[in-house]
DNA sequence: GTGGCGATGTATCGTAGCGATACATCGGGC
DNA sequence: GCCCGATGTATCGCTACGATACATCGCCAC
């Protein structure tokens, strides 16, 4: 997951690894807590040996015997090769059930502007099934509390209950959005006058 | 985390492997995926080392060239001591900064019934605190949008903004519910008769 | 002017937990 | 008679996390 994430965000611009960091805690900061450098670096690493990436050392004179006038701490720029492009290219359009996970799912939704519109629908569509599975388990639980669930156990399960159901709803406005071939925000979903109903449209 | 979910299942009543998986499973359901045997077994594994559980043969004739009627498959059947039981009191009320993230949050919770009520206060306030944090930094993200953040991110930034402030209500309420010595579900958070004020109530 | 401190920056280590996989038994249907 | 799905135990390789270490930069108080 954060392969995809991080070759997505080095396919906009070139990044060191704290900026890279930054970033990839604002655009995944809804679905995930916060990545670890010890996630980063790593992962970095084999990036680089499977040749999706290049490492180049920032702004730093390396000649022995002259301190340069700014000596600006070996910062190293990451940046994206033309085969870790394509690699960004088969991740996003590669749908293992990972992909409708929590993490996974919203790594790729975190890209659907670079997702093609088909890709998007099978996922979003995926994704739905997936939560509406998971509702069915909690659903069940609640009403075998009688069983041996607490009051605070019980009390849990309702609240992920309505979290799924608050989440199916989303992601069933998100595919009527994507079937009418808008773009979130662009609109109100039943606008005055619909779009042409072009639903190949690629934004991004 | 597991460690916890683990001893607090036993805690209840001595099982197996595959047994301990499933109600891990549906009393964690709402906050997590599913635990994993690669998770379970080695944790079983290190819980025994440890000596807050041990592991007895279920009903198997080991005597050899004696078969048993009912060949049982030597199922293993974990059971907590009395160490263990203590050990669970003990990170029951062990508040480290990850018992107010997701998982740690959730598992805490759902042990909620056996916590003594001060512990259950504390910590729902702290993960309060911590999906108030959240929600600023999604705040945050959305009103500098205009930065560099695409349609589909900005959107997973409002769901991620909505379930952020779900929750911080969903929080107010139990917090309210403690204070006032009920339990979740005992009746509706303004009753026509308040019950007595002894906050140290305890369930379980 | 200097001393400390918080932000920026790179990096590794130990460990928890996951997903895939292997293997065995049991009951029931075809 | 045979296969299949549920039950059951267990390991391996890998991803990712949290803690930690260490260095530099810019700035402000003293």
């Amino acid at each position: 997951m954060l392969e995809l994430a991080i070759l997505g965000l080095l396919h906009e611009s070139p990044m060191h690894g704290y900026e890279l960091r930054k970033q990839l805690n604002t655009k995944l900061g809804a679905i995930r807590a916060a990545i670890s450098y010890g996630s980063l670096y790593p992962t970095l690493r084999r990036l680089q040996t499977d040749g999706w990436i290049t490492e180049e050392p920032g702004a730093e004179s390396t000649d022995p015997g002259v301190p340069p006038l700014t000596t600006r701490r070996g910062r190293v720029v990451y940046k994206i090769t033309a085969e870790g492009k394509e690699r960004f290219q088969t991740l996003l359009a590669e749908l293992g059930p990972e992909t409708f996970e929590d993490a996974g799912f919203g790594v790729h939704f975190a890209f659907f502007a670079r997702t093609d519109a088909d890709t998007r629908l099978r996922i979003l569509e995926g994704r739905r099934r997936r939560i509406e599975e998971r509702r069915e388990g909690m659903r069940q639980a609640i009403s075998r509390a009688a069983e041996r669930l607490d009051a605070y156990t019980l009390e849990l399960q309702r609240h992920g209950l309505d979290a799924c159901e608050r989440e199916v709803r989303w992601l069933e406005e998100l595919i009527a959005t994507e079937r009418s071939g808008r773009q979130p925000g662009d609109g109100p979903p039943t606008g005055p006058a619909a779009p042409a109903a072009g639903s190949t449209r690629q934004p991004g």
